[in-house]
DNA sequence: CTGAAAGCGCTAACAG
DNA sequence: CTGTTAGCGCTTTCAG
């Protein structure tokens, strides 16, 4: 900045006010600024300014897995957003692990970013503490509580899987089996759905779990399994991700079952590909896109407003009925 | 830390020592120091640290989308090892476009980051000359070149297309045709593949392409066009993306053709699904994890030794064959 | 509209 | 082993 001041005939500080201010700096000065800045090929230090303004525009994001496209799919609509409010983004993956999150916060708190993202609303024993002294906005994706770090945005997991299980009795299914990954929020909807079908069916819902993340083998695997119990007419089963659900109707497939007939099927994600598979697959819809988005205004209002704290968004869901079920 | 200093009785640079080099600091004194970190909750700043040493252990990551598994689990991979040095990644997604890629590469170097990985060997105008500028170490991915900024790590796309063609024409196929998302790596593998495969079998090879990312619903409408022309027997399909393969094998079922008998059917990525679809698909199958390990250790290799500019690693390809072709 | 001075919180020499 | 002195390259006052 100082080569490029004495280039352009001025000193440091114009040239800093000239980029970050140019309003304040006269045209005829902020042209020869301008000339000086292509000819040296000056690249601004954002670090040296963010030490010095201590506003780093940087946002922190943290989840369990890049390569879930449930929670790609959210950082790309959130990082999209930041971006054009001129933040950048600093990710680590924490695998379902507080031990591993809890060590990711304290690493990019050092960082002093301008705001976190997490993913959930469980978390470590320090986390909130960390968090609150950084005092920066923090939001919590993908799940609600009533008592926030700072705020959230998500849905009941409770509520999405006793909705499941209030479609799958009015659809007329009377047995129900569930099908879930290693996954605390997978197992709350399980809990909810496996409830509420119990309740209205009078049967019992037998559980298949997996320590694991959701996979199409795993579903074939699954559906294997549950044949081997012995499965009654109109029992639908239901998966704790359509990659499960997928799977499921591939092995159906394969050992010449109908679905819905012989074994009804329903997913969650409502991915992309839910409404091209043979048959097409009922899910549970959340707008991952609009809740990335909305996890970004939320922290651009507060840093722009100051918005009240303990704000909590419930995007919802949606059971999406297709032909599996 | 001259907070933390004076609880322990010591000077600031103690605590830096501390922090940085225990072994340089007495034993006692270290405790001390320890116990006054804990009494402060002193929270260290990486952003003043990164501006006195200029070493920031920040790796940039530019891909194109974060939502297709084929960059992001590559990502997982990279930003596992090097969390695993003390680097943490700050990313942007570039979609598939030069100027934006450019964009980001300046905003990043403004960040002073130790290294940055670039996806692909096609850059803009001005990125070259930046990345040179900023004398980091840079590795670019998902394709090689002998010309690289300073080091790649991926494949050959023109080779993968001709040895699936090698692979169709001694199948025993005899007509093919090629369905493509809008990607240039993809369409350099379908130009090697038609190339190939109209030398060796001296046919035309008509092409379906979309200007779009492959999914599996245009999949599925990519089979239906090709139907809609007329296809002769032994014809095998090539796609740009298991996910259009996959879209092929739902909409061939649900139509009751039979795979690969009236229809063969060639994927691009070995994704997990492609083993247990049903019939089982024939893909070309790339590490992504020994991509993104190979990555992040080429970077780290750069930082500690400074290995030799220009290091090209072929991760080479795998004609995974199964039944679908 | 422009400049001078101070300092953000740390690390890198250099002394002791 | 520990402390002192100088910055890193900016932004932020405060004066002109």
């Amino acid at each position: 900045m100082t080569d490029v001041g004495r280039l352009a005939g001025v000193s440091q500080v114009t040239v800093s006010r000239a980029l970050s201010t140019p309003q304040k700096v006269s045209p005829e000065t902020l042209q020869r600024i301008e000339d000086a800045i292509r000819q040296t090929g000056y690249v601004p230090n954002a670090v040296a300014g963010a030490l010095a303004s201590s506003k780093s525009n940087l946002v922190a994001a943290l989840m369990p897995s890049v390569t879930n496209i449930v929670y790609s799919s959210m950082l790309h609509a959130f990082s999209d957003i930041m971006w054009g409010h001129g933040y950048q983004i600093i990710f680590s993956e924490t695998g379902f692990d507080l031990d591993r999150e809890e060590k990711a916060i304290a690493t990019h708190l050092s960082r002093r970013p301008d705001a976190m993202l997490l993913t959930g609303i469980k978390h470590g024993q320090g986390a909130r503490r960390m968090l609150v002294n950084a005092g920066i906005p923090v939001v919590e994706v993908w799940d609600i509580t009533d008592t926030p770090i700072d705020c959230c945005v998500g849905f009941s997991h409770a509520g999405a899987g006793s909705a499941a299980a209030d479609f799958a009795i009015e659809a007329g299914y009377r047995h129900a089996v569930t099908i879930t990954a290693g996954d605390e929020r997978a197992c709350r909807r399980r809990d909810a759905f496996a409830a509420r079908f119990a309740k209205l069916s009078q049967t019992q819902v037998p559980a298949v779990d997996f320590d694991r993340s959701a996979s199409l083998g795993l579903g074939r695997q699954a559906l294997t399994q549950v044949l081997e119990q012995g499965v009654l007419p109109g029992t639908v089963l239901f998966c704790s991700s359509d990659q499960f659900a997928q799977g499921v109707l591939v092995e159906a497939a394969d050992r010449g079952l109908s679905v819905p007939r012989d074994i009804a099927v329903i997913g969650f994600g409502d991915q992309e590909f839910a409404a091209y598979t043979e048959p097409s697959l009922t899910s549970i819809r959340i707008d991952r896109q609009i809740l990335g988005q909305l996890a970004a205004n939320a922290l651009v209002d507060r840093f722009t407003a100051g918005t009240t704290l303990n704000a909590v968004h419930d995007v919802g869901f949606e059971l999406v009925r297709r032909s599996s079920a």
